[in-house]
DNA sequence: ATGAATTGACTTCTGGGTAAGTTACCACCA
DNA sequence: TGGTGGTAACTTACCCAGAAGTCAATTCAT
């Protein structure tokens, strides 16, 4: 390389590369896309954030899916090697549940919201969004549905429709525990885990007290 | 009244009085608003739907946000009122949880998508929208809050964080359910009761399991 | 005929996307 | 060293489609 003065061709505001801009904008867009949600996400807004004009945005990701294409793939990436990770563990049942939960808390601590990029409803439902979309969820599902498959199979449940709402279920608990982290950002993410723990204990005692 | 050939003043496409035809469009809306959501509603094709004019949408209910209002309101008081019901008894725990979705399957055997329209991110946080939806929400939440707060104290588990956490989950579990309902339309309202409860059953059978 | 009900045709506004110009950096040459 | 053209990065100013909302004109029951 170029001794002393990088390469950073171009006229640069300052001679910030190109892949680093790029990264400081799907970070933003991400926050943007995971709280406003895709349809009510202004692109102008995002580049007026970043410090940067919305045609460079343009120039960058090519249109709005593409940008949000790009915060997709780093989220799905993220989260779907996190999840493969501790299903390649050795816990099942309700014990795989929790250690998923104690991941995703993990990983996901100061990035709370792009677990809500997978779920937009207001994003566009065919396209390359659709395809990034779909090829990350089924990897997440994959994950979610064999977890549960296995979970009600020690119960002795087999019906595929059955396995089908739970595993709908439990993404709708992960969902609902991740919106309620983001409207607690003073809750850490062990504190999370523990408190999730608790619940499920509840939940427990609960069972066995109505069963007698 | 006036006697006979009804009060139907003004010049309808049929004879239709005013308040039956407000009636359908409250219906088609509901779906559309309950499946596409508030932002990517159109009210032009709501109108089509319809067999009306979009003005006359408007002159019915002001504006699309009227519209959304109205849907809200019926919905939110079908739904609060359901779940208030069957607070009144007697079930308490997750006996309460699996009564309430048992309610909440028959009263919307078929208005599945109304559900949805409580919880749309996609609709307006100010105006007289948000407080309709507060004020539905609030009786919900409220009922939901007090099951849980129920169900935890009988487990020893008082600390207001983790009530307020489980809360958000039973709602986000309520919600998943009725997601998956709406992609299995084959699914009759008792079936689903079953189903659930045969689900619950197989979680406690596999925690005690991994108990011993 | 009269007036309420209804509509076709319009205005307005928001937001995605683009064309054309501007700036800053570099390579080359004298 | 300083001018000169080339090029990539960047921006200003615009276009345009789609959808909310409005109004004058029209239809219909009485």
């Amino acid at each position: 390389m170029t001794t002393g003065t990088k390469r950073a061709s171009g006229a640069g505001t300052k001679g910030v590369p190109r892949v680093e801009r790029e990264q400081e904008i799907l970070q933003l867009a991400s926050v943007a896309f995971g709280t406003a949600g895709f349809a009510a996400t202004n692109v102008a807004d995002v580049a007026r954030e970043a410090g940067i004009s919305k045609p460079l945005v343009y120039n960058y990701f090519g249109s709005k899916e593409g940008l949000y294409a790009a915060c997709l793939d780093a989220a799905g990436s993220l989260l779907a090697d996190e999840i493969e990770r501790i299903a390649r563990g050795d816990a099942v049942g309700i014990e795989r549940g929790l250690r998923t939960m104690e991941g995703m808390f993990a990983v996901l601590e100061d990035r709370r919201h792009v677990w809500r990029l997978l779920h937009d409803r207001t994003a566009p439902t065919t396209g390359r969004v659709a395809d990034v979309v779909a090829q990350h969820t089924a990897r997440i599902d994959k994950l979610a549905h064999e977890g549960v498959h296995e979970l009600l199979a020690l119960a002795g449940v087999t019906d595929e429709l059955d396995v089908s709402a739970m595993t709908a279920t439990w993404l709708g608990i992960v969902d609902s525990l991740m919106d309620w982290w983001v409207a607690h950002p003073d809750q850490g993410a062990e504190q999370m885990a523990r408190r999730v723990g608790r619940l499920v204990g509840a939940l427990l005692v609960d069972a066995n007290r109505s069963e007698s």
